[in-house]
Formats: structure tokens, C-alpha cells, sequence
RNA sequence: CGAGUAAGCCAGACAGUCGCGGGGACAAGGCGAAAGCCUGUUCAUGAGGAAAGUCCGGGCUCCACAGGGCAAGGAUAACGGGUAACGCCCGCCGAAGGCGACUUCAGGAAAAGUGCAACAGAGAUAUACCGCCUCUGCAGCAUCCGCUGCCGGGGUAAGGGUGGAAAGGCGAGGUAAGAGCUCACCCGACGGCUCGAGAGUGUCCGUCGCUGUAAACUCUAUCCGGAGCAACACCGCUAUGGGAGCAUCAGGUUGGCCCGGCCGCUCCCGGGGUGGCUUGACCGUACCGGCAACGGUGCGGCUAGAUAGAUGACUGUCAAAUACAGAACCCGGCUUACAGACUUGCUCGCAGC
RNA sequence: CGGGGUGUGGCGAAGUUUGGUAUCGCGCUUGGUUCGGGUCCAAGAGGCCUCGGGUUCGAAUCCCGACACUCCGA
């Protein structure tokens, strides 16, 4: 993943929970926050509460590859950052893509112009 | 055919579309003094048997030494071999379990010493409660021998019951009653001899008859300096960073103490890149040596290297795709988790020939 | 990567050093006191001491392995 596409330090996601916009699903939790940049950056956390190594990376592998395919519906030049509640662990692939795009809805983020 | 036992092996495959990591090749553009960086196309490649737990052993790196002494601590434990090394592996011995194939074992020393053994029991490393035997005295009966009871002294370890454990077992002789006190057989320990490379072994000989516990302290033998890739080295940079505290008769110097040598020390705040980083006690295969673990020689091969951390989504076929589970400096083991599929050797039972 | 700690009735703790009887407080149940409740008094129940092995005559305690929770350092 391209380092210009991701949020890495720990000061920046301590900010976007502080200071941004959140929208809680089933599945994830979506904070967001414009930044200058004009480019759209992910994070993701998934917490050790949830399994082992090999759950928190199949979690956060779909979490990045729902993102990926949606990058191009929303607004540019916003900090996203997703992370996974319990539920995600044993979730199908299609009900967390919708809970995503519903989230980015709420978020008002959703490019209406494009579809 | 059924039941069991031991060992090995695999860990979804194939096709298509989109996407990711590092690598090779290609051609063009942009930035730059240059090295090089960014963008594009294409090619092959990309987690495990345990990658896990971090329980041992090593490589590598730095620190302390390249001085000495003492003390303490930790680990291991039959024997022979393998290995870079090991607490691992192989073989073998002994003990325990199983009809058997086979499995399990922290398996040195209790006669160097200290400790502990509750309750029960007379008594727990030594004993005399009941009992058995005997002697003195007294009393009763008898008044010849003696018998019975009581107090006290002595002998005894056969019988009783307790206990995990009671001083080898059983039979005969022996005796006042008894006792390995003596004898035959059996058991165990130690020494000699036989066999074996050794631990050990035995229809052999001799001596002896000793509670258990060392995963209690301890003793014996062998081994161990410390820390870890956030180690460490280099480049750039704030330019030898800033602040606070303690001390200069002290303190520190890798962990305990003493002597010797050397040196001020501790804490907080701020900080990017490159290397280390994958060719290695490596993998495959053939032959040779060895019961085996393993070793030797020849030929062929290169098989992740990320740095907030690369494998995901969808469709189809195979009966089904579902176990445990994600490299993070690298190897050798151990331990633990685990759906299902396959192969081979051996044992026992039943049936048939 | 390295180093510790804890696990005992429903809850919170002692006992582990030096092996042998599992104890205390709160809570719970029953009875008494009261017109009734609380307080108080008396009696009682509730435990394979996280799990699996081993040593021992005997293990909460000693040894080995696992699991869960938790703390510290780089």
C-alpha cells in the first residue's frame, strides 16, 4: 500500500477520534476528517480483542479491499479511519460492503454525481 | 474381516477478472550537478508444520575483560554413540504397565552428615502394652512333690492388633520360653569370576540381612561472563543538543564481596535514512559407510525479506473446502494446538483354504 | 524481544516459606428477639483450592506442562 494513501502515525489517529466525525454500524466504526492533502488516506484498527493474528488480518484485509473499490464514490482529500467491532469477525463480505457505503452516506461523503 | 500399535506423508488444486509486496527486463517522460528517485508495460515469484508458546542449545553483534581470588546461584544426571551444541536424537541396559506388537520413566549417592514421617499403634529407627518363660518375696490351698494369685527384677521378639513402612520369607532342628542361633530352599545387597565396548548379566563362588524420603537441605561429577537486531555499524542533522538533580573523603565501571586498574554520574524532552536482511550447520537427488540417529562423495538448484508491516474480493469445476493457524536477525530441537485424506511395518482375535 | 505476579465457597482475602485439620469477613438459609422490618443473638448450608500429569504413605502447598487475567522494561 502506498504510503501516501495511509495514515500511520499514532498522533494522527488520536486527532481524527478527537476531532472528527463518526458513524458507528453493526460492523465498523467510521471516523473522518478532512485534511489538506487533497488525496484520501485510510487507517484501520482492529483490536486484539477480536482473535489472533490471522483473524486481524483477513479483518483488516477486507476492510482495506471494500475501501479500495469505493475509493473513487466518495470525495477526495479526507482522512478515513475504520475500525472493526466483534461482528466483523464472522460477517459476509456483502454486509459489511453495505454497512461501509452506508456509513460513507451518513458521512457525507457519498458523490452522488458520479452514479 | 475386526480390534490395536508404531512410523511416515499431504495441509486444497485448476481456470478467469480486479488488486498488493519486493525482484528482473524494456522503452519513454519528469526532477536532479551526479548517484539516483517517481510514473508505465511485461515476466516469473511471494508464510508454516507447527511460522505459535518462548522452554533449551548455537551462530552473529556489542559490553566487561583480555587481572586475580572468594562466595553464591542455575542447569543436567544409568551406559554407548550422533551433533556446531543441547536439557535434543538414536541404540542399548534396568524398572513399571500390557495376552502381544509396544509404551512410560528428573533412572547418580540414604553405609558423609542434618532434617521430616500427621493420625493410628505398646513401639517409627528404636520399643516391651497384652502375651510366653524364669527368679526373689508375700498370701491362700496343700502341709511330700507342688499349684494359684499379687508386688518387684530379668529373658524373649514366635503370637495379637495399628500403619505406607514393625528389622528378610517359609519349614525343620533347637530352647525355660524364644530368636538366622543352626540347616535346606527362596529373596535382596555387596565383592570375586564368566560374557559384554559399557551400563549390566548369570541354574557359579563368598560375605552380609541395611525403613522411606534427596521433584527436603546436602554430597559427587559435568557445564554456565552479561545483554540482545529496538543488538550494532555508517550517513545526514540540532553541531559535540537543551533542561533538572546528585556528588567531588563519595559514586560509577553488568548485576554479590575484596584487592588492583579506569572514569564524574543519573533522570526528563526532542530525532530521519541506509546497512545488518537472507548462499545457509540450505534444498533436491544418486551412490557408499552405519542396526539407527547420522556421516561422506558426485550432480543439479536458489525458494519471502516487509518496516503501521505485502496473499484479499468475486465466479466456475472437482462428493465437500471446513482444522490449528501469519515470517519480522538466522538456524537445531522441545512443548502445545489441529478438520480431513493417504501409505507402510508389526501384534491379537475370528473365519476359510 | 526480555522479565515478573495472580488464580482458594456467590464476592473479597488468609493458609503455600516448614506437605497431614481448608480458615476469616461480607453475603445466603433457618430459628429467636419485635406488632412488623433493621440491628442483635444462635445454628446451618455452600469447595475435587484454574486445568492435566508426576514425586510422596499422603499435595491448595513440592516438580513439569498448559490456560486465563495482569504488571514492568527496551
Amino acid at each position: 500500500m502506498k504510503a501516501e494513501y495511509t495514515v500511520k502515525e499514532n498522533r494522527d489517529f488520536r486527532r481524527i477520534y478527537r476531532r472528527g466525525k463518526s458513524v458507528v454500524t453493526p460492523y465498523l466504526v467510521l471516523y473522518c476528517q478532512k485534511n489538506n492533502r487533497g488525496k484520501t488516506r485510510l487507517g484501520v484498527t482492529v483490536s486484539t480483542k477480536l482473535g489472533k493474528a490471522v483473524i486481524r488480518n483477513r479483518v483488516r484485509r477486507r476492510l482495506r479491499e471494500i475501501w479500495r473499490l469505493h475509493r473513487n464514490d466518495m470525495h477526495a482529500g479526507w482522512d478515513i479511519i475504520l475500525v472493526a467491532r466483534g461482528r466483523s469477525v464472522s460477517a459476509a463480505y456483502q454486509k459489511m460492503d453495505k454497512a461501509y457505503c452506508s456509513a460513507l452516506q451518513q458521512a457525507g461523503l457519498w458523490r452522488e454525481d458520479v452514479r
